[in-house]
DNA sequence: AGCCAGGGACTCC
DNA sequence: GGAGTCCATGGC
């Protein structure tokens, strides 16, 4: 990825970086769209994408958290090479997502993110994780950080509810007591099966919560999250079958280590629902 | 009005 | 280990 850094990110290859398809292909919340410009929030810090002439232009106070952040230093075109199978839809997906780029998000936000998403609808996804940002994170300049476990740890239940996560309320409170007991820190350093179990025994996440926790939160990429999209996906272009974790075997078995990629490309499309 | 949303827990067997 | 059922809420 060809960028360079003065004090904000300038982005020259556009090919390879679009901020529609890396924000609106359903892997982040926190973000809001202004006239031309995207704002995204990460943790407690904030960044602006700003279109210009021949490039984009990433205004933030750190930039060295978002070259991590958008995984700047990873050859998206060599990613979409390994992954262009013989499947014509696969090739069609790459192409209507082909801006799309894997973030490295935080671990805590994204455990907290993903319990909400489960059978719950972007919009409301949404609307709920700001909410929990403007009551239980610190106020920046112009908007609220995403509350560390010692902050949100404060919640009650019932502070959950009226926030409108319904029952989910219950999890996001039960997790914040298993996570005051783990050093959250340490599970990056664990393979991907014993984080996974980590995630597991986490009070509402089950396999495709944990894997998109993975996924986004921990760059794993030898997952594969089968939500109802993917399953859509995988009903209309391999076999009908509703067993998602026979289905997250067939993806895994056939996109290998490569699989979060291929994954996030699939989604986007078919729940844009291209041709 | 009824179905669906980036599903998971719980209760049976 | 599977199959059924229930779960809050808002958008369409």
């Amino acid at each position: 990825m060809k960028y360079k850094v003065e004090k904000d990110i300038i982005i020259y290859s556009t090919e390879d970086f679009n901020p529609e398809h890396i924000l609106e292909c359903g892997q982040v919340f926190s973000y809001e769209k202004i006239d031309d410009n995207y704002i995204v929030y990460s943790a407690d810090k904030k960044a602006v994408i700003k279109r210009e002439e021949n490039c984009y232009r990433i205004v933030t106070d750190d930039a060295k958290y978002f070259i991590n952040y958008f995984d700047l230093n990873t050859n998206y075109s060599q990613v979409k090479n390994n992954i262009k199978s013989n499947h014509l839809f696969m090739e069609k997906a790459i192409n209507f997502g082909s801006g799309i780029r894997i973030l490295k998000q935080d671990p805590f936000e994204t455990i907290i993110s993903f319990i909400v998403s489960a059978n719950n609808n972007i919009k409301r996804i949404q609307k709920i994780l700001f909410a929990i940002r403007e009551k239980f994170g610190v106020k920046q300049e112009k908007y609220y950080a995403f509350p560390t476990l010692e902050q949100l740890k404060i919640a009650s239940e019932e502070d959950f509810k009226k926030i409108g996560a319904g029952y989910r309320a219950k999890y996001l409170y039960s997790v914040c007591r298993q996570l005051e007991k783990e050093d959250l820190s340490m599970w990056a350093e664990l393979p991907t099966n014993q984080l996974n179990l980590k995630l597991l025994s986490l009070m509402g996440v089950g396999q495709k919560v944990a894997d998109c926790i993975m996924l986004f939160g921990f760059s794993r990429q030898d997952v594969f999250p089968v939500d109802t999209w993917i399953e859509k996906v995988y009903c209309r272009y391999f076999n009908e079958e509703h067993d998602r974790k026979k289905i997250r075997q067939n993806l895994l078995a056939t996109f290998g280590k490569n699989s979060g990629y291929a994954q996030q490309y699939l989604f986007y499309s078919q729940r844009s629902d291209i041709k």
